[in-house]
DNA sequence: CTGTTAGCGCTTTCAC
DNA sequence: GTGAAAGCGCTAACAG
């Protein structure tokens, strides 16, 4: 079934039936639209995407990019499973078709951009300069997301980490912590971890508080390592608390915290951020920072659509809020 | 940049160009193919995937179609995130892309089959009998997984749920539990769910073992019910151990038993299904069958591409095997 | 209000 | 070994 069949049964040129099938009613007579719409029941008619993007230059496909070692299942990492989710949903809601990518390499995305004609694109996580370079960038809309390096002319959701990592250094010191360690995510020069790492310091300065360097793990790697972990609290100086920059590192963390019989939060306080579900099966359940994904996801297909819709409008910024999601597992060492 | 313009600048014919690029080299002279291979490469040409499928009247998309209520966010189920995740791995390792649609409707079904000229299919989860209507499915290859219905010609790779089942009843028995409660994922009709629930049954029977009616939960409702669940804990006759239909539900049960002070294993026992990360996040940590969702999905997206390079291929069928991961979620009653 | 027509970028016979 | 040409199914001017 095309459309040109469509157009014989009913009588008229394809041109009508296209048309009809847009929603170009002001050009067409009342009961043609009827009657063309009551053969498209009946035939099962399904457009060709390929031949509708082709023709017009653009696909319904918006491309998810997510920067990530080649090969790895992302959707193991909850985080990026919930948000990607959340887009996922977004973008059928109107009418658009997800082409979720995980890569680290620039040509993955220019083969996506420019092969399938996609209508939008976004971003989530920090990625090489190269993609500076990439020309397709400029032309087609992208919002990028989870990032703070920006190419001219995009637009970008954020969530506001600096504050988050204040509030999970005001909380800390509230609660009468004094000697505490942060742990990122991974070891890549990602741009978030950092601005939660310089909120969580400039939270503790206010109680002047100052983050030991060897307390700032650039990665989870002492957390699945329970011999450096080990080392490490077994120093005089050992933190009370660890800020973690995700919910899945304060999680691996309290699971190796139990396995080497420390209690949390009677030995060791933990936050986390995100506030994913996982927030709720460790044990005790996390206190963290959460931020509301499926805002985020809102958001950022809203924004993308707007500036597909209307490609000439000014770059957007917008930054969410998080909040503290207390739980049980810091201890409050005031008594 | 397209084709053509390649074509034109080495001075030969889009034919020859496209024989190229396709691989097709047995008809073109090797210096013939470098000089385009060298074009190609510095102009960076992508070519049009949408021109492409409609040349060819099949393009590189496989759907992967996943069971669900509309406008889910089908990733915050860590099962259908590890496994779409790994599905596509393994599709983009084929040089395939998935579109990953999370439907209950047919219609949407149908949509993207013909709309995208899709060379494949994947399904997961049990669909409605509508489906058994969609002409489409036996048109282009398709494998089911996690269901046991099956359309004639069609292709399915599962895992075997019933001796699941088995091993988890005869190893509570052998643990000493003699009054044992099911509890299933949803309340559809999940044939997955009754397979494991019967291998559960039969693995019983062998230590003269009735599960009560009761006791067979046919959702988590009374999981996410304190209250629920702590009547039923109350009863003369309450279970000592529950075996769940997945991890995730587990995972509910046991933060739901520590809510209620009930000690994991000590006071009640608890086994999951999946083997998969959230597994030894629990307090205490999950013992679990366990399927290999990397395995699966690799098996799946080789006999899919089977199918779709020869489409006469005869339909084929494969189990895959389970195995009991011991952790420290049952208590041995036997001394 | 409706039809004609010329592509979109690529593949694929079929000649040469 | 290479090229010419006819489409794939749809859209978008432009006529009428």
């Amino acid at each position: 079934m095309t459309l040109k069949e469509i157009a014989r049964t009913a009588g008229v040129s394809t041109a009508t039936v296209s048309n009809v099938i847009n929603g170009n009613l002001h050009h067409v007579s009342a009961d043609t639209v009827e009657r063309i719409q009551n053969i498209i029941q009946e035939s099962g008619y399904v457009p060709n995407q390929a031949a509708r993007s082709l023709a017009q230059r653009e696909s319904k496909v918006v491309a998810v990019i997510i920067q990530a070692i080649p090969n790895e299942n992302i959707f193991r990492n909850p985080y990026t499973a919930e948000y990607v989710g959340a887009l996922t949903v977004e973008l059928y809601r109107h009418g658009y078709f997800p082409l979720i990518r995980s890569t680290d390499d620039y040509r993955d995305v220019v083969a996506d951009l420019r092969g399938w004609n996609v209508a939008g694109a976004i971003f989530s996580g920090t990625f090489p300069r190269h993609l500076k370079n990439i020309k397709s960038l400029t032309t087609v809309p992208t919002v990028f997301t989870d990032c703070y390096f920006r190419i001219p002319g995009t637009n970008h959701v954020g969530v506001d980490d600096v504050s988050g990592g204040q509030l999970a250094g005001d909380y800390l010191a509230q609660m009468g912590h004094k000697r505490l360690a942060f742990i990122a995510n991974s070891i890549d020069e990602s741009d978030v971890d950092q601005h939660r790492l310089q909120g969580f310091r400039e939270g503790l300065a206010a109680y002047d508080i100052t983050l030991t360097d060897d307390f700032v793990l650039p990665t989870p790697a002492n957390v699945y390592n329970p011999d450096l972990l080990k080392n490490l609290l077994q120093r005089p100086d050992a933190p009370t608390a660890f800020f973690c920059a995700s919910d899945r590192v304060a999680a691996q963390l309290i699971q190796t915290l139990n396995h080497l019989n420390y209690r949390v939060p009677d030995d060791i306080s933990v936050v986390g951020f995100d506030n994913l579900p996982t927030a709720e099966l460790t044990h005790p359940p996390l206190t963290t920072l959460a931020q509301d994904i499926d805002q985020k996801a809102h958001l950022v297909v809203d924004m993308l659509i707007r500036h597909i819709k209307q490609k000439d409008l000014a770059p957007e910024r917008t930054l969410l809020g998080v909040w503290l999601v207390e739980r049980q597992s810091v201890a409050d060492l005031n008594n």
